[in-house]
Formats: structure tokens, sequence, C-alpha cells
DNA sequence: GTCTATACGTGGATAGAC
DNA sequence: GTCTATCCACGTATAGAC
């Protein structure tokens, strides 16, 4: 085949969906050849230093991706309500109602995370200040706003390792359905 | 080395480390025979299906260790406020303040978790179970208390991945510390 | 850019002596 | 039970033709 099959992010999307499943180490060159339709010869043609650098390309990805469907739409017009709720139905549409897991906390989990932790505290850092800055605007101190974006992001992760661990993807379903009462609750505390 | 240098359990608890930080694929017999000081014939001997039969040793081991440590505690005499109280000093000693990842989250995500998921299922209903226990002793009805019981569950576990992603542990501390007030508060909601 | 072929190490696993 | 030696498959990575 002379032109690309591919393009080069759905290529990308395709490698993540391996290493997502797989993990770094699980992931073979084999494997990721027969998912993206290239042979080994070609992944390393785009991909010169190998799996590492496929890795880095699935992260630029996700992180772009992130940007532009979760994190800018939160900062966007409209009610607090209204961009919470949109940011859950992206999440849980990406992550399949549960029923898929996330590629970051595979690659957070051990000893990975030392090689590509630049990246993921990257995204793990706007994915928090995207939501804390929603709750600043709905009047919640910026204090209590940041542990509020953190509790969410880890709820997330959270449930789908419980989700996984349980077989039961309603985990997710019930944790994504009480974040928007728990990011909005009126009143932190009252100073008293 | 005629007598074992290890007893068992020290053995299955030097395996975990490994595969905690590794993972499934990760975790080499070159690197499971270091850290036990065992040659990979001795590992055989003693998990005769390799790396499989280690797996499911340290499920087993953790298991059981979680049942005296974590779950009879739970269930044990003292107030709600205590029991939990020493659930989470066991939990924050046992992930050394957040510093240390999970061995159950690495297995479930990915494709062991086919594997080994029936041992990973049973560890996580008795956790859960196990706290909801201790609501239900404190008066909270049933059904309010398992879904706080798995929130709580889901926090430590996404708090974990939180604060590995962000390098910073103090994620996991405020996540603790915050959970006897969440998994206690007081009515889940008038029914009105 | 893509392929086939191949090199070379390391992986998991076993045999057999002690 | 432990070791050394060894087997073979598969891993990553490269060479070179098309």
């Amino acid at each position: 085949m002379p032109a690309p099959l591919l393009s080069k992010t759905e290529v990308v999307s395709r490698l993540m969906t391996v290493i997502r499943y797989r993990g770094y180490d699980g992931a073979s060159l084999a494997e990721l050849s027969a998912a993206t339709g290239l042979g080994k010869s070609s992944l390393y043609h785009y991909f010169p230093e190998g799996k590492d650098d496929m890795v880095r390309a699935v992260l630029d990805h996700l992180g772009v991706s992130l940007q532009i469907n979760v994190f800018d739409p939160l900062r966007a017009d409209g009610t607090p309500e209204k961009r919470i709720a949109a940011m859950i139905r992206t999440v849980d549409a990406f992550y399949r109602h549960g029923h898929e897991s996330c590629v970051l906390a595979q690659l957070v989990l051990g000893s990975t995370r030392s090689r590509f932790g630049s990246q993921l505290k990257a995204i793990f850092t706007e994915w928090t200040a995207a939501i804390a800055a929603v709750l600043t605007d709905a009047g919640i101190p910026r204090s209590a706003a940041r542990d509020r974006a953190e509790d969410a992001v880890l709820r997330i992760e959270g449930a789908l390792v419980l989700a996984g661990g349980l077989g039961d993807a309603a985990v997710f379903e019930r944790t994504l359905k009480q974040l928007p009462g728990a990011l909005l609750a009126p009143a932190p505390k009252p100073k008293r």
C-alpha cells in the first residue's frame, strides 16, 4: 500500500487502545503493528525511538484531545452547571460508561511513571485547573475549588479502578452522577 | 544456601513489591529472582505455573493480610469513628503516605484483569462490605452505606493514581483526611 | 513509506546435578 | 530445594530491497 491507509492521529489512537489495555510492557511491537496495520519497520519510521516515542505521541494526542474536548469547554461560556455536565458527558463517553480503563492510570502506576512523568503531570494539572476554574466562577473560594477539583478527578480515576475490580460499570456511572452536586455544593463550610 | 533464607510470606511480599511496581508483564523472572534471592528454578519449585502462580499467591497473601489488618478491625468493637480511623491509619501506612502505588489497581487496569478477576473482585467486595458494615452500625441506611463505602474505596484508589500523576503525595493525605467526615456525615438526605 | 528478512538479546521455562 | 546450564520462542531493533 503506497499511500498511508490511516492518518497519523488514527494510528496514534489505535496505539492508545493497545497501550491502555496491555500497558507499556505488555504492548508488543507485533500487537502494535497488527492494531495499526503498519509493519514494524513502518512504526519505527514514524516513531524512531520505538515504544517510548509511541507513548509520548499517545500522551501528546490525548493532551490536545482533552484540551479541545474537556478543558476548553470547561472554561467556555455557560453556567457552571452546564459546563460541568458537558465534561461529565464527554468523560462518560470516553471511558465507555466505565467499561474502558484509563491509559493515564495505566502509565502512572508503576515504573513507566518516571519515563513519562512530565506529560502525565501536565495533563492532570490542566484537568484539575480547568475544573477549579469553573468552581471559582461559581463563587467557590479558590482553595476549596482546588480541593474539590482534585477530588473530582481522583474519583473518576478511582471509579474506573473499582468498576474494573468489581466488574460493575455501574460504580462509574453512580460516581459521575454525584459529581455535579459534590462540586457545586453551596457553602464549603461556614467559617465559624 | 541449604535452608530457605526467606519465609514464604516474605518471598510473596517481595514478589508483590516487584509486581506492584513493574506490573505483570514488566516483572521479569530475572527481577523476581533477584528480589527474592531465589534462583529461577527455585521460583518454579514454589510456583509451578510461573508468574501466574506468583500473582495468585500475592493476591492470596494480600487478601488475608487485609482481612486481618483492615476488614476484621472494621467489624470489631469500638465506635464507628475509631474503627474507621484505624482503617485509615493502616491504609496510610500501607501505601507509604501516598508514595506507593496499589497492586490491585495495577492488576485491574488492562489485560491481567481477566486472569485474576475473581480474586480482585473478592478483595474489593469484602473491603466495601466491611466499610458498609461500620456505617450501618453508625445508623446509616443500608443503601447509602453501600454507596459511601464504594466511594471511600474508589477515592483511596483514585488518590493514589492522582498523587502519582501529579507527583504530589499530599493529594493522598488530604483524601484520607476527609474520609471519616464523608463516611459518617449525619443524614444522607431527608427523604422529603 | 512500506515491506521481508534478519540480527541479537532477553523472556519464560525445563533438565538434571548436587 | 537449590543451583547451573540450556532450550526455544518472542521481544526489540535494524538492514536493505522495492
